[in-house]
DNA sequence: TGAATATATGAATATATGTTCATATGAAAG
DNA sequence: CTTTCATATGAACATATATTCATATATTCA
């Protein structure tokens, strides 16, 4: 199975190694290019370890900004920047209480993606 | 609990509202630094569409590198660069044969991980 | 040995991202 | 209404990163 045109300067193999049926199985198998980038995007928040501190905290309790930002020792305004992320996908939600803002844990797939991680890592 | 010094100009507020037992088994149960920065370095490998479409292509079978860039359409040396990062993540593994370089999944928390973004944005 | 092929890699570039700083918004108290 | 406190946010800057391009390495075959 050569290339179409094989005078053009690609930068890729002459062969294709796979036979065509498998070929056409992987490429079923490749989720929506959409998908692809809200996998990405969600694995994005967890690839900043502000954010998993973050997220270690909250797995003991719900906590306010200025306390979360106090046990981990940074800024209201970076805690806040990163709480805005965590709650854009979703992985933390809010609750109002007068001046202060409660965060939480919104789902448990948190806790079953960074066990893997951490099971991944130990080995 | 005041700060200590109130005085100074602090980007964070002058309570903090939990209670001091609660802020130590916080505390306690954060994990050693260096830990954090290994889990947030393992997610940003999931953290790009091309290393996951990779990843999908091996579920399936494993593959050598120009299969890999033909069935993504993208080029040779970028799909290198990807399975190298891949690779240094212990995510994926390699076996020669020649001239070819065969990629298969190293182990099975791929699965999980990816499984648990996608019943988490499937929601 | 030398040519051909598959893969790896270093440098460069364009883009993305985390924190800081200044400031805005929102709520309670005086 | 004004002040105060907690949080949110936009802009800027420094750093990280994905791809491209050129080239190096490794293996096979003549």
């Amino acid at each position: 199975m050569w290339k179409e045109h094989d005078n053009e300067p690609l930068d890729t193999c002459d062969f294709i190694h796979v036979h065509p049926d498998v070929l056409a199985r992987v490429q079923s198998a490749l989720p929506d290019e959409d998908l692809l980038y809200d996998l990405s995007d969600l694995f994005r928040i967890f690839a900043d370890s502000t954010r998993i501190r973050i997220l270690y905290v909250l797995f003991e309790c719900e906590m306010c900004v200025c306390d979360i930002a106090q046990v981990l020792g940074m800024t209201q305004s970076a805690i806040s920047h990163q709480l805005r992320a965590l709650k854009s996908a979703k992985l933390v939600k809010s609750r109002r209480e007068g001046k202060t803002v409660f965060y939480s844990l919104a789902d448990s797939h948190v806790h079953t993606i960074i066990n893997q991680g951490l099971e991944h890592i130990s080995e």
